[in-house]
DNA sequence: CATGAATGAGCCTTCATTCAT
DNA sequence: CATGAATGAAGGCTCATTCAT
């Protein structure tokens, strides 16, 4: 009864999992069957071909950061409370969607040959939310000008980044212990602190004069 | 006379780029023979393995970020020129080396699976330098207390992301441009941005009652 | 409806002749795919491995040497009627299945270095059957005390050697006849003489004093 | 100072064991070098061809038999004491030549193949012994008629196998033991038996009536 | 002669994809 | 729709053999 049928919604998770795990290359048709509980003919049948599964997949995940970004941009903060959020909103998907910050790297990684142009769509969407913060922060001279793409990779790229070393943070644990650093923050908090010192080191030189 | 011979070093570069290129996985040993302009199986009479290939491939850029970073890392700066001097030492290895960034998102994508002990050791030597960087700043009063990690994956993670972006920014350009948004600046552009909201959002709250 | 499907039983009758011929790194897995009719990869998809195909073949040639003489051993027979059928159970195998005394000698050649745990149960059954004949005809006082080792390889070497030599004796015929020798005699005659040889060659001495 | 100089006998042991241990296919031409302490390249110079290697290996071989059986037919013995000289002398060259039974297996099993003409010669002296010790045997009225091929495979057969199945022995050991059999004997035993199982099952029937 | 370095051919194995049932 | 069974097209790796030095 949804807009995909149940099966389909299946066969992509199943298959976000493995190219996530292994990239599109490294990832195995018949896995992803296995994985989803179906026969491999039947996915062939459901989704035709590798290529267009990756493809389904991409546009899904983007979709679903797409939407929780949009969400997350309520109108009214201020542009300090509206980073927070549109890094919360992130990690919260970040936690729910492991696979999700893993898949966008590997699709970058690999020049977007495979981006569906659907998918680009719903980056104008993602884009905006950030641009549209920095806008009207300019606006209400509570921010200094900055380039919406640095904004927003910074963002993005730190959350990415950051949940994608998990493995190698943990590989590293013990050395870092050793050094006196953490390696096992959550990815909420990466967030946090990025949308601080974003919000710290874009906030408008204080006016002088004051006297 | 070198460490490598200079046959083993053009296998590398090959592997490299082709690696960077298609994962671990993608690679076709058949194609990076081509490229390095060798047999197939001279290549296994050199390296040995696919497997082998890649880890070196990986050692050796390690190698390089390890290097790159810590000749930056030059004593007697400011918490600000630390981290500018840094982000230009990445800035500057990222545009030599595109496939660097694509290749460290790549592996840490896979879980850092293939990574190689060795490897591991040049990290130490790559976090130690942000490490140094704030605890400098804090001992001289003019940074605030930050997660180290988070810091460095700031820098790092904003510098990789905007590289991997570039196709990504290209074929979101005209997008963009109608949004009014510039997406084609250099790499070391981002870095000068993300040194500048590092050091200004780490900077030490000003002592009130400075009468 | 049998224990392996037709199609396996074809590609273990193709392995078997292959494996006979060329041993088993000399075997080609395309050569015996063709052999039995199908695909080179439906072959994998049927039998998985290259070493599991040989472990196949020889779990199933030895089980079926186990049957063959255990049918032979039928109770009540004299020493030497038992030898003989013994000698004729294995004539009848080698005959009608050329590869069978050849994959014995390779396998053994290479010091059963592939032999699967299961086929060397197999092996007890077979020994059983000669073992149970000495042991009887030594409690009936007609055989001598021997080594069951012995007898029963004496016997089945004879056999193997004699049908491995097969090519060799042609070869050799032309010069045998000169020397006033025949070399073409079938298998059986061979067995028939084994067993004749070692029927009264582990007769027991006539007891002395017969009056 | 050799018929063939000492590199090159050098390499022929070393080529003799890899045959034996893999047959022709398996053997590695890498692995007998590196066994004969000679480059590969080396290897070629002196022997000139993987095929070549073999058919000298096998024809320096069967040429070793040959000797050692010769020698082993002093005249003015027994049917009985000559077999058992024959099979003394086998005894010695397989317990001293261990890869000599397994070459002539594998030989025979690819159904001499690559048995070099030269190498069929020797075979014609080794036949030689054993048909002679028949004739005299039957001349002296001291053996029934018997054909040459079936007493000369029964005692070389025997041995052969004997000793390939050492490593199969071996394994069966355990189970061996506790059905009473003994499975260590040296083959200089197995050739004693088989010595005296075919004196006394070849010896003349005793002529009735001779008062 | 000895050696490191090719190299073409081939082999085992895998995988995306299709088809008959 | 679901499934077991193909299958063509690679892809990783090895190996016998040859050269230049």
């Amino acid at each position: 009864m949804d807009a995909v049928s149940d099966i389909v919604s299946r066969i992509l998770d199943a298959a976000a999992e493995e190219f996530a795990g292994q990239g599109f290359a490294g990832a195995k048709v018949e896995a992803i069957a296995k994985r989803a509980g179906v026969n491999k003919a039947g996915l062939y049948y459901h989704v035709g071909n590798k290529e267009k599964l990756y493809e389904a997949v991409m546009l899904r995940l983007f979709g679903q950061v797409a939407g929780a970004v949009e969400q997350a941009a309520v109108p009214g903060l201020s542009p300090g409370e509206a980073l927070a959020a549109l890094a919360e909103a992130l990690a919260g998907l970040f936690s729910r969607l492991p696979m999700l910050p893993r898949i966008m790297a590997l699709e970058m990684a690999s020049g977007a040959a495979n981006m569906p142009a659907a998918a680009m769509m719903e980056f104008r969407r993602i884009f905006g939310v950030t641009r549209g913060i920095l806008a009207r922060g300019q606006e209400t001279g509570l921010l200094r000008p900055a380039e919406p793409v640095f904004v927003h990779l910074t963002l993005v790229g730190g959350m990415i980044v950051y949940s994608l070393s998990e493995p190698l943070r943990q590989r590293f644990a013990q050395v870092a212990q050793a050094m006196g650093m953490r390696t096992d923050m959550p990815v909420g908090e990466m967030g946090a602190f990025l949308a601080g010192v974003l919000t710290r080191g874009l906030a408008a030189e204080p006016k002088e004069g004051g006297a």
